[in-house]
DNA sequence: TCCCAGGTGTCGC
DNA sequence: GCGACACATGGG
């Protein structure tokens, strides 16, 4: 096991972890416990410290490279001033900026968030959170990770598991899937994974397409439409102008910045979306999306 | 009991 | 090309 300390600038992880970007991190001791590929991974924020403690997969694992791992997931180079800066100057944007402070896009492996969200259609963040931990748990493999010590209980262990491969999804059934509380996606998710899995549908090579080209790839695994093809995009592939318009996006569209139209379909919505919002029009995405479902129950933003 | 959720696929016009 | 509908599941 690897300990680093990292001081990041601009980084806020609970946001980040909370945000409906990722779904299988645990709170645990005011820390989270989880897996960045498939390494078994304790990280914790104090002040403007990042502790993390991550599982050596060999000796030849050093402290270098774990450091490394944690500062590419988490996307500590992105320049987080640069890309709020680049956000539009309007009323919503503005108060979404200044709520989510520190949160970054990470860079999450393509398969894992691929089929992750393809879980994800028609289901509230907290059933995507079941549905992930449910095929992690008979799926994945089972792993130690070391937590930091405690009063109580001193320095101990837990297991993770890591996000089945294609392969093993690809060799279960529909009816083993759905005990994962899938339903009807389960039948889209082992429709992808056979793709996937037979490299038919190359997740790693499609990383030199252009946007369109990737989108359209994407669009072809079933399962998978515009909005789930745009999530995989950003959070993924990180394609950082990546649009994705869910329900609550698609609220605040039409409540901020299309108030008086009776009907205004999704393509007039999606055109709009790539313009006005730019270059990074994905984190101003993720930042509007967590900003809504954190405050829209208190009073409609 | 009813409504809703980080939508997609299909069918009819 | 667009609109309507079915599709599983669980929390509020």
């Amino acid at each position: 096991m690897k300990i680093t300390e990292i001081p990041p600038r601009d980084f806020d992880l609970a946001m980040t972890l909370n945000s409906g970007q990722v779904f299988h991190w645990e709170r645990i001791r005011n820390g989270f416990l989880g897996t960045i590929g498939d390494i078994p991974t304790y990280v914790k924020q104090r002040g403007e410290v990042l502790r993390a403690r991550v599982a050596a997969a060999s000796s030849r694992y050093s402290e270098k490279h774990a450091q490394v791992t944690i500062e590419h997931y988490f996307a500590l180079d992105h320049r987080l001033p640069e890309i709020c800066a680049s956000f539009p100057d309007d009323q919503i944007m503005n108060a979404a900026r200044e709520f989510c402070r520190g949160l970054r896009i990470i860079r999450q492996p393509k398969w894992e968030c691929l089929a992750t969200f393809i879980c994800s259609s028609m289901k509230q963040v907290v059933h995507i959170r079941q549905i992930s931990k449910a095929l992690r748990e008979r799926f994945g493999i089972a792993l130690k990770a070391d937590l930091p010590e405690d009063r109580s209980s001193g320095a101990d262990s837990c297991l993770v598991h890591t996000f089945p491969s294609a392969e093993r999804l690809a060799k279960s059934s529909e009816k083993e899937l759905r005990k994962c509380a899938l339903g009807y996606r389960a039948a889209h998710l082992l429709a992808t994974a056979r793709l996937v899995d037979s490299g038919e549908a190359d997740l790693d090579a499609w990383q030199v397409l252009s946007d369109a080209e990737l989108h359209h790839q994407l669009c072809e695994l079933p399962g998978v439409g515009a909005k789930i093809a745009n999530c995989v995009m950003l959070f993924a592939y990180e394609r950082l102008r990546a649009f994705p318009i869910d329900v609550w996006i698609e609220r605040v569209l039409r409540h901020h910045y299309f108030p008086r139209a009776r009907k205004s379909n999704m393509s007039r919505l999606r055109e709009f979306s790539e313009g006005y919002f730019g270059e990074h029009g994905g984190y101003a995405q993720q930042y509007l999306f967590h900003y809504a479902r954190a405050i829209w129950r208190k009073s409609p933003v």
